[in-house]
RNA sequence: GCCUCGGUAGCUCAGCCGGUAGAGCAAGGGACUGAAAAUCCCUGUGUCGGUGGUUCGACCCCACUCUGAGGCA
């Protein structure tokens, strides 16, 4: 039987995803899959530069809206519901389009992790987190040689997420990149010139700023705070310096739009490592739909 | 027209007595296994405005020249 398609659309931060997306659900009957740890909080529309209802245009999107901004959310929640969302869609007979930056999320779903054998232990995390990188590390060392020599001791989060592996059981490595064969993933990945690609950056942090990102943001820092991972998010936590009287308003933009250019870097880093991708160079398609069209195998 | 101060990395600037240069920011590269827009690692990219001169050797001293700012007329 010939595997279902499953089409994924990748790249940096502004390079056009959503509205390719849109036009390719268009063309093929697609339902979309938001793959963005950012889009997934209420509240928080301007800055994850969510997809307006008009921009929908009708297209079904799920996994957008579905928790509180001080909701816990992780990979392994999004891979759950993601993929339900991909059998109920091919159940209504349409082609599942799964588009975001996030590139861990977008792994989850193309590449066989099992988060399931694992745990998260709040206390644990609590606990090792009183301790310092080295001593930290030399308990991974003394526990888990190969992962010690992998991890950077200043890299923390990760010392303590292999402890707390370590400490659910699970000793043997397991590998990262075996790709998923239960669905054909036809994977483009969106590309720009970096130069173009930055200029559209700054130009899209004005327009948020433009279109009231500020409110929103405070909305939520009033409601909130500015410690939930929610207002760790580009384009918020800048603007929490701002309200604690850290930064003036033109440093705020200015860091923010620095942040978002570092973050579009890092989505190119982590994507590039994929094979799968077949990159699209968007400059060479004079609009959305023969873009979408070129997606198509 | 004269005087003064400047011209060194993408930007702001250091550079002691002459031994061909270094900080911050910006930038580039990379990692990534339940926070991932998070977290972390690595890297100086340069005709020292130009042309001559002095010197074994010039970013540094001298002359001329181009250029910017200010001052005096």
């Amino acid at each position: 039987m010939m595997k279902q398609k499953v089409y994924v659309i990748v790249g940096p931060t502004a390079s056009g995803k959503t509205a390719a997306a849109i036009e390719l659900a268009k063309l093929i009957n697609g339902e979309i899959i938001s793959a963005d740890s950012m889009q997934i909080y209420k509240k928080m529309n301007i800055g994850t530069a969510k997809p307006t209802l008009k921009e929908m245009q009708g297209i079904v999107h799920h996994m957008i809206d579905i928790v509180e901004p001080d909701d816990d959310f992780s990979v392994a929640m999004f891979q759950k519901m993601a993929k339900e969302c991909i059998k109920e869609i091919f159940l209504r007979g349409k082609t599942p389009i799964v588009v975001g930056g996030t590139g861990l999320y977008i792994n989850s779903i193309t590449y066989l992790l099992d988060f399931t054998k694992t745990i998260h232990d709040e206390v644990l995390r609590e606990k090792l987190n009183k301790m310092d990188n080295i001593q930290l590390h030399q308990l991974l060392k003394n526990a888990d040689e190969q992962s010690a020599q992998r991890i950077h001791p200043n890299d923390k989060k990760r010392v303590i997420r292999r402890l707390e592996i370590l400490q659910s059981g699970k000793t043997d490595s397991y590998d990262f990149d075996v790709p998923n064969t239960e669905h054909q993933f036809i994977i483009s990945g969106l590309s720009t010139d970096r130069k173009l690609l930055y200029e559209r950056i700054n130009q899209r942090v004005d327009d948020m700023v433009q279109n009231g990102l500020i409110d929103e943001a405070k909305c939520v820092y009033n409601q909130y705070g500015g410690k939930i991972t929610s207002m760790q998010a580009i384009g918020y936590k800048e603007i929490v310096g701002f309200f604690e009287d850290k930064i003036s308003q033109e440093e705020c933009i200015e860091l923010i739009r620095r942040n978002t250019r570092r973050f579009a870097k890092r989505q190119l880093t982590w994507f590039c490592r994929d094979e799968r991708i077949n990159w699209i160079n968007t400059t060479e398609f004079s609009n959305m739909k023969e873009l979408a069209q070129s997606m198509i195998k």
